[in-house]
DNA sequence: GAAACACTTGCACAATCATTCAAATGAGAG
DNA sequence: CTCTCATTTGAATGATTGTGCAAGTGTTTC
């Protein structure tokens, strides 16, 4: 970005940018934040988490149900996994996945919640 | 997708699957809660409506205090425009944004409730 | 041991998307 | 009307990412 672009004639509101930068949190954080978004950003990994809200599924019941290749289902749980919002447990040749904590179903909620408000 | 990328041997637990997709959404419910969890998986849209939680704002404030140039900022505002996150109100030359409603600060405080939690 | 099965992983490709640049719009000032 | 300023918009570009394919790992069964 080119200094030239940014708005630099006398700022237009000085004290309320201010204001509002010294109630930032530190960039890290809001860096984190949209992070970990991302991961719900996406309609299969969405799905995948409300399916493990129900209930305990292996790879193999996820693809079914999904209809996807076990390849695509098996790279979004690694995913989910890096996250943390994931857990694998394997049984025999079988693996087993579930949700991390209850925490993933209350953001599912609030999402759904809001979605659900606009007509 | 070919068929064959899907498990289908005996389907392993056909009971689970049937119950848990008996409890699923419309598919474009799941699609619309991905779509709407992708405008906060972007650092530059967090911070932008963190900062409008605080207070209301001008393109060139907001370019300002994000270090960005306004074209990038105009552009991101333009998606939470659309996604009904976002308001604007034209004082002459200047355009102020503000939040659409309260929800999307309780949205955010949901994610940040779940980052920190997170030692 | 070998074969079958459930799953994972690395690479490749297509699609999506954030940002920049340049040009356009809209509004007040002279 | 012209000039300037705040903002928007469209096209181009570079980066990221979801999925398929093919090869790999781990485990049971024979």
């Amino acid at each position: 970005m080119k200094n030239e672009e940014v708005c630099e004639s006398e700022v237009i509101h000085e004290e309320t940018v201010n204001a509002v930068r010294s109630t930032f949190p530190p960039d890290e954080t809001l860096f984190d934040l949209s992070d970990f978004y991302k991961i719900f950003g996406d309609t299969t990994r969405v799905k995948i988490l409300y399916a493990l809200d129900k209930s305990e599924l292996c790879v193999c019941d996820i693809s079914v149900l999904l209809g996807m290749s076990v390849s695509a289902v098996s790279h979004q749980l690694h995913t989910l996994r890096e996250a943390d919002l994931v857990r694998s447990k394997r049984d025999g040749k079988i693996v087993y996945y579930s949700l991390a904590d209850e925490h993933v179903k209350s953001i599912l909620e609030c999402g759904l919640e809001h979605i659900q408000e606009k007509e």
